[in-house]
DNA sequence: TTTTTTATTGACGCATCAATCAATAAAAAA
DNA sequence: TTTTTTATTGATTGATGCGTCAATAAAAAA
């Protein structure tokens, strides 16, 4: 009994399936069928409507990107000093949408799979430029150019090693501390004085 | 025309030959009949030495946490001050010898195969756990133990986020400026006190 | 009402690999 | 010299999984 007007639905239904699949088996190595399962359908029509498995996985990844960079516009707007900028992209990056098991795993098989497909790294290589202009966005009106450059690069490697150290640990994802601890950098370094 | 005691000679460049597959591949997704082939023997001979593919992945993890200590523990040996036990430490991540394509890849895949394997995932806690012990046998000289754990976390942050952001790169790894930033970092903490 | 488009799947072909095994041969031990 | 151990591989098997295709059926268009 088709209805009409599937499509969307299902696309959406199938990368949620793969980010689960994803997340469940900690990498990409992920049936067809398997996901295809979790999202309701046969692996038929994944391939239908995606085409190769690549594409599918491509598009989790650019799906991935797109709900992250959407909530850190969102947060940005909402900040009102060059200082607070900072703060919201960090906090975005591990925010309760973000900083989940499913995404972390995601995350990292993305990383190794981009040193296969060069679409891929080309996807993963905008993201480091978003997070990078996002960062230098708020901390230009802080410190001279070179100085935010370094904070900024330094930021966004404690934003990745956190995020990859996060995988080896099980249990839930604490977050709160892992702003804690880039916060503490961002005060020594914006302030000259870090945390008691 | 066999010759006896091949065993150490044959696991040894069946080792090597895993690791340059796996650097030129990017992944753990090689064959058997690949690495073998690099090692220039059958495969089956991989499996009548390694047993399981699994096994030589292990192996493999096992020889270059192996290396990196050997490394890491001449390098402490050779440091007069916990400052510069600290420094020794970041500099070996950043060695010539560590700090390669090859072994950045390798490192990368491991972290995302030790989602699915137990025994491999406990391997990288104990790199983890003894990059921490080796940062805080010169931190604790210096700061006191709250503030000392803290830096620790993030300097060994900083590394693991500068490999996986290295490997989004290409061309040849830029270890200098990776050490300055972590240096960077560390006169901020240490000193209270940036660079100009 | 007939035709086309959209949705959907079961079955299948085909390729890839890990792992096994029987076979070969040289060295070493008995 | 006979036997055992060590080294080595080509061929084979069995499983897995991607991608295709023909078939089915409902909706929409003609």
């Amino acid at each position: 009994m088709p209805k009409i007007g599937m499509e969307p639905v299902r696309r959406k239904a199938l990368i949620d399936a793969t980010i689960s699949a994803i997340g469940e088996r900690g990498s990409l190595d992920v049936t067809m069928s398997e996901i295809a399962g979790r999202a309701g359908v046969s692996s038929a029509l994944a391939h239908h409507y995606f085409g190769a498995k690549d594409e599918l996985l491509f598009a989790t990844m650019r799906h991935i990107l797109a709900e992250l960079n959407t909530d850190t516009r969102r947060a940005l707007n909402m900040a009102a000093t060059p200082r607070e900028r900072v703060s919201a992209v960090v906090a975005v990056s591990f925010s309760d949408d973000q900083f989940q098991a499913e995404i972390i795993a995601a995350w990292l098989a993305f990383y190794v799979e981009a040193q296969k497909s060069t679409e891929l790294r080309r996807l993963l290589r905008i993201y480091a430029r978003r997070l990078n202009s996002n960062l230098m966005s708020g901390l230009t009106g802080i410190l001279p150019r070179t100085e935010a450059d370094r904070v900024a690069e330094a930021t966004a490697a404690l934003i990745d090693g956190l995020y990859i150290r996060r995988a080896l640990k099980d249990g839930t994802p604490n977050a709160q501390s892992a702003i804690a601890l880039i916060e503490d950098y961002l005060e020594t370094k914006l302030n000259g004085r870090s945390l008691p």
